[in-house]
DNA sequence: CGGTACAACATGTACATACAACATAAATTA
DNA sequence: TAATTTATGTTGTATGTACATGTTGTACCG
């Protein structure tokens, strides 16, 4: 996956294309001459032609030879009523988010708009990519999966792009704290609050937790994971909680928990874990070592997903809205879209415990 | 005299323009090299490269690196750019399909063409409905999986409005017997064959196989399947073959197994299912039945999927390219829009058999 | 016979230079 | 003062070089 092929006057294209997204310049505006972006952007005047050509090609420019180079007025549109949506996710092939994406295409499909589909693979380039990608054409509004969102947000000024053009946006699962627009989320410390409490109900002490850190999610329902100990006025082993990222979520999380697993004493006999994803894995580490769910280890995973009764012990899990959530998420964006939406607000989903038979006494 | 103010670059252009108007060249054509013709003009390889350039931006060429530049087929262009295509599969959220569609998304965005997504939940109307909608507005170009491929085709006046309006458009996984376009699809035949032979290789006999009925994959899958008896010169016990359709699915095939598996002799000894989500929800019903997976029942699986391997006893299966079909699909389509294709040809993959742990003896 | 490696050739990118054409404002001149 | 010239800065044209990248056919090797 490497495709750092990015022409230089293609990236200098990009940085003028913000330009005009983040008002930078505005229509009518006299843009720096060729010599002066030149020297600004450390390439050749040529280069900086090319780029300029291109946007000229595009209707972003016109230049006037002796005068200068000019922002364009934005094409007054054949005023045709656009109806297209973006949604952007992290991952589209994975686990729960094909099911939020079906909920937001179906719903969008009763309303005839039609959905334009990106996707980030958690990198913050390619959900760079993707946002300048959904500007290039008109676009009627945005729903958005941040992507690495417990890491800041360097596409700060894409998103006052969309708000300088008034396109209406929706984050879904978290939020950016740099912004304030509505989201749809759950309740992710609740979950894993009610995570823990089913275990220590049914008798378990030495629970391990296994999180993702670098999103949000993974941040709150390990906070969730720690009220319910200090409800109890427990202490959490520091050695039970397991912190992993998303580069690392193939093996740190696995090994860590064979480990755990393979203690003579102090082993644990409890797991929470970050999705049920990782729910079934640690499960066949977990019968690779001999041991059986739920009657050596209990596991909890979250969302809810088809994974979860796939396998031949039924997982414990906690619910996750998913294509309900993709529903509700374009039909609020629609009727911000539509005007009819004084201030949006968001929406906090309470996740459930369903327990099956992977948890026990 | 000081007309000689017409610019050299725009002598070429004129002059390889002319070329297009008293058929010089013809569309499809392949234009000497930039080399070649500054030398012949006189000029500098730049200043072909200018009057090239201005021609493709006018649509009268395309270039392609380290083939050559063509000429393009003169499409009646509003000149504006649309850089949209539109993919329309069964569905989103099950099974492979949301490998197919990623893989088409990263291979769009990587070409800076945005995704439409649609799905017809395999029913024919809302096939009907997410056709119109994406003819609606502009479109470079569509990708389409069949709805019930076997049972004809009532939308076929906006497949011809597709071809009438000059948009190319790709089939994945089936064709429509009435339609002639590229199709990239999986050797279904030949899979349920090399299923077939590998149970009759560990020497199953009876051996019982369930399939979709409406769509070609599985009717394709069933006549592999009795291909395979045939070269061995056997005979299929007819009560062993089960068919059903998208509506059925949810019960007849796993009650049709419970009475199989549940039969005091002849029961059968290993089952080819349609595909890996049947194969798993059958797996359930084996154990149900207090039989055992491979000892007392072989299960072969379709697609490879996720599933295939979620469970204790890993599935064997039949290979799908999932995101790679849906990766060379869209190379295959942005060829073909760009004119850079005189006879697009579809593709056939083969399918190889995965042996894992749920065959036996 | 089939696969690999490589050479040849196509377009793509980047930089450099030089001068021409044009617009504008300041300086000069009638 | 008004017209003209000049200076300066802009984009336009033209050419050169160099290397990167993608495609294809051929020669080679197993």
């Amino acid at each position: 996956m490497k495709e750092k092929a990015v022409p230089k006057y293609m990236q200098v294209k990009q940085e003028i294309q913000a330009w005009f997204h983040n008002g930078t310049v505005k229509p009518g505006d006299l843009m720096p001459s060729e010599n002066e972006l030149a020297e600004r952007f450390g390439v050749s005047r040529q280069t900086v032609r090319q780029a300029f050509g291109e946007l000229e090609g595009e209707g972003w420019l016109s230049r006037i030879q002796g005068k200068g180079t000019f922002v364009s007025a934005p094409q007054a549109g054949h005023g045709e009523i656009v109806r297209t949506v973006g949604l952007i996710t992290t991952y589209i092939s994975d686990y729960i988010f094909p099911h939020i994406v079906r909920g937001a295409e179906a719903a969008l499909r009763s309303k005839g708009y039609r959905l334009l589909l990106s996707s980030t693979d958690n990198d913050k380039g390619r959900e760079r990519e993707a946002l300048e990608m959904m500007l290039g054409q008109p676009l009627s509004g945005l729903i958005i999966e941040p992507t690495k969102s417990a890491e800041g947000n360097p596409n700060l000024d894409l998103y006052l792009a969309l708000e300088y053009r008034g396109i209406p946006y929706i984050m879904l699962n978290e939020q950016y704290p740099e912004l304030d627009g509505p989201c749809l989320k759950t309740d992710d410390a609740l979950g894993g609050c009610l995570a823990v409490r089913h275990l220590l109900a049914l008798g378990h002490e030495k629970i391990a937790g296994f999180f993702k850190m670098d999103d949000m999610q993974g941040v709150n329902r390990l906070k969730g994971f720690r009220q319910a100990y200090r409800e109890k006025g427990l202490a959490i082993q520091p050695d039970l909680v397991v912190q992993y990222t998303t580069e690392e979520k193939g093996a740190k999380p696995l090994e860590t928990a064979l480990a755990l697993l393979s203690r003579e004493n102090g082993r644990p006999t409890a797991l929470v874990c970050y999705n049920d994803e990782l729910a079934v894995q640690l499960m066949e580490i977990i019968r690779q070592s001999g041991l059986s769910v739920p009657e050596d280890v209990a596991v909890v995973g979250f969302d809810d997903s088809s994974l979860a009764t796939a396998t031949e012990t039924k997982l414990t899990t906690l619910t996750h809205p998913k294509s309900v959530m993709g529903q509700e998420a374009v039909e609020l964006l629609l009727r911000m879209i539509e005007g009819k939406l004084s201030k949006p607000k968001g929406k906090l989903y309470t996740p459930e415990l369903i327990v099956r038979s992977s948890t026990k006494r």
